[in-house]
DNA sequence: CTGGTCACCTGGAAGC
DNA sequence: TGCTTCCAGGTGACCA
């Protein structure tokens, strides 16, 4: 569920309240995620929460010996609770903190709770990963570079973490919309000037959805636990059938690399 | 190294 | 109403 924006909005709402907070306990009542929940992660009691900072969709949780790793997968959020509130069916793991707890619900269980005590960014599942959307390294030229000699659709480009974190399905499709692409276009065949409108389409259509709160599929929950984002309008995600908001056309839908994707055939070329 | 496919898991919606 | 099928926001593992 969580694209970039979700964990950003969720990190943003999690670091004021956890921040200088002390770790009194660890509940796990599953510990099969994704990953099983190591055995360093139930002895934690007793450190400070530095601060939590995200790379890609990881959350990075600085206990100063070392990192927590979060990792929302397709339909985990993050809450926090006053200390004692009652777990739920999918409530696996509560971060206790006095008098308040970080919990994790996570129905599916494609998410992660890890422990790292070297550099997060050395960590396996991070090392290898590609440039963030939002910072200044990404940029028309950059894309256009990454891109050469990339034999997949520019859709599937912009959905491989190796060379682009963070553009998760509903946002590739709506990135794409916004710079006009067609996304079946092959990336190496991406020229400088798409290149120029796709890299500001995709900043302005994560920043929109950071703005917005995230944008609010079924379960995602705030950090707060406020319950309900702003609903955001798609250009063209889940719209198959239905007109394109600009020209009128019947939005389509194909499946890429067993993903959907949603696009206007007349506004993307 | 690349790209394509599968797997993990649960729940909601649609179809019969 | 009840059962079956399909689909879902992610991404690592494995294969050719």
């Amino acid at each position: 569920m969580p694209e970039l924006p979700e964990v950003e909005v969720t990190r943003r709402g999690l670091e004021p309240q956890l921040a200088g907070r002390v770790i009194s306990g660890v509940a796990v009542r599953e510990a099969r995620l994704r990953w099983r929940i190591p055995r360093e992660v139930r002895l934690l009691a007793g450190r400070t929460v530095r601060g939590i900072a995200r790379r890609a969709k990881y959350l990075l949780v600085d206990l100063g010996d070392g990192h927590l790793i979060l990792h929302l997968g397709m339909s985990g959020s993050l809450r926090v609770l006053a200390a004692g509130s009652a777990p739920g069916k999918h409530d696996h793991f509560d971060l206790e903190l006095g008098d308040r707890v970080l919990r994790l619900r996570d129905p599916r269980r494609f998410g992660a709770v890890l422990w790292t005590a070297a550099p997060p960014q050395t960590h396996r599942l991070l090392a290898h990963l590609g440039v963030e959307p939002l910072s200044r390294a990404f940029n028309a030229r950059r894309l256009h570079e990454l891109t050469r000699g990339a034999n997949v659709s520019i859709k599937q480009f912009l959905m491989d973490g190796k060379r682009i974190v963070g553009v998760g399905n509903i946002y590739a499709s709506e990135s794409l919309f916004r710079a006009g692409i067609d996304p079946r276009k092959a990336s190496r065949k991406l020229s400088v000037e798409e290149a120029k409108r796709l890299v500001p389409a995709i900043k302005r259509t994560l920043l929109a959805a950071i703005r917005a709160g995230g944008s609010s599929l079924r379960d995602f929950v705030g950090s707060d636990g406020a319950s309900g984002y702003f609903q955001q309008r798609h250009w063209v995600y889940d719209r198959a059938g239905q007109p394109c908001r600009r020209c009128r056309a019947p939005i389509r839908r194909i499946v890429q690399g067993q993903r959907a994707t949603y696009y206007c055939p007349s506004c993307q070329k």
